[in-house]
DNA sequence: ATATTGTTGACTAATAAGATCAGGAATATA
DNA sequence: TATATTCCTGATCTTATTAGTCAACAATAT
């Protein structure tokens, strides 16, 4: 199982994304995101790229132009953006097959299979809409807090 | 986050040493284990290393010495095996310290620190008694299935 | 004594991660 | 039409990690 910079930086960049539409802006710059983020912009590129041929990212090309989410940001689930860059998130040593030891199912494969679906389950039911929602959440229980407190 | 063949192979072997010690063998050597799940033997004594230094294996040295579980299979979580073996279990680009976007929190920290908590959840309520269980669970029903359908 | 088993640490080869870069294609605008 | 700006593509590079090997050593049962 493989969970990297590259399906982070994309999380990450998503939701900055998200963020602008919800602001104004319609269209984002690969270099104004990276800058925002954090990120290195010709790995940024690259990571829209994929997110592109995914098809959970649009593109227009261009003086004006950049990107923008293919779909609403309640629509896009954060386990899309991560299967769309990264290698491979099986925990099976055997991509599912049943073939982990010598041929046939190795003492572990069962719970393997039972772990991917706990982390599917997790991955695919949040959406970009609901991370922005409670890191709002959040903000607003920290400046609470600081009323609470004085 | 990182879950490799180590951490795998880990489970694989604790998982047989457990089912052993069911049967009625208290010590297995290295060598057995191995061969019983494919797993390189040279391969499988460093990964016995980091579970004696964990405490949850135990060894004894000299012709009949082997390894056996430090304590009962229902007492060790496959939470900890992992942790024991694997160099990084944590989703989060700053190991928690939030300052993942030049100092400060990422877009997606939370999300990440809860995604963590997901993980964990799982593997630290599982234990290799559990597992074995399931799996006479799933082989019992696949009796069934043969002698319901002829 | 000797064979057998674990213990330790150094070492190696292959692979993957994390980028960078150069050149090309599309397009808005002067 | 020229030009600047933006995305698009594929190659390349460096470094770290993974997966695995090996040799020498320590303990101990027979």
């Amino acid at each position: 199982m493989n969970l990297t910079t590259k399906g982070k930086y994309a999380v990450t960049a998503m939701l900055d994304l998200a963020i602008q539409e919800n602001e104004e802006a319609s269209l984002s710059k690969i270099s104004e995101v990276a800058y925002r983020q954090s990120i290195p912009a010709p790995y940024l590129e690259q990571i829209f790229n994929y997110l592109r041929k995914a098809e959970i990212l649009t593109a227009e090309r261009g003086p004006k132009g950049g990107f923008k989410l293919a779909r609403s940001s309640k629509e896009i689930m954060i386990g899309e953006i991560i299967n769309a860059v990264e290698r491979n998130m099986d925990a099976t040593q055997c991509s599912g097959e049943g073939i982990c030891n010598d041929g046939s199912k190795c003492l572990a494969h069962n719970f393997w299979m039972e772990f991917n679906d706990s982390v599917n389950d997790f991955l695919m039911t949040k959406s970009l809409d609901d991370v922005i929602a409670n890191r709002r959440g959040s903000v607003k229980l920290k400046d609470e807090l600081l009323i609470a407190t004085g």
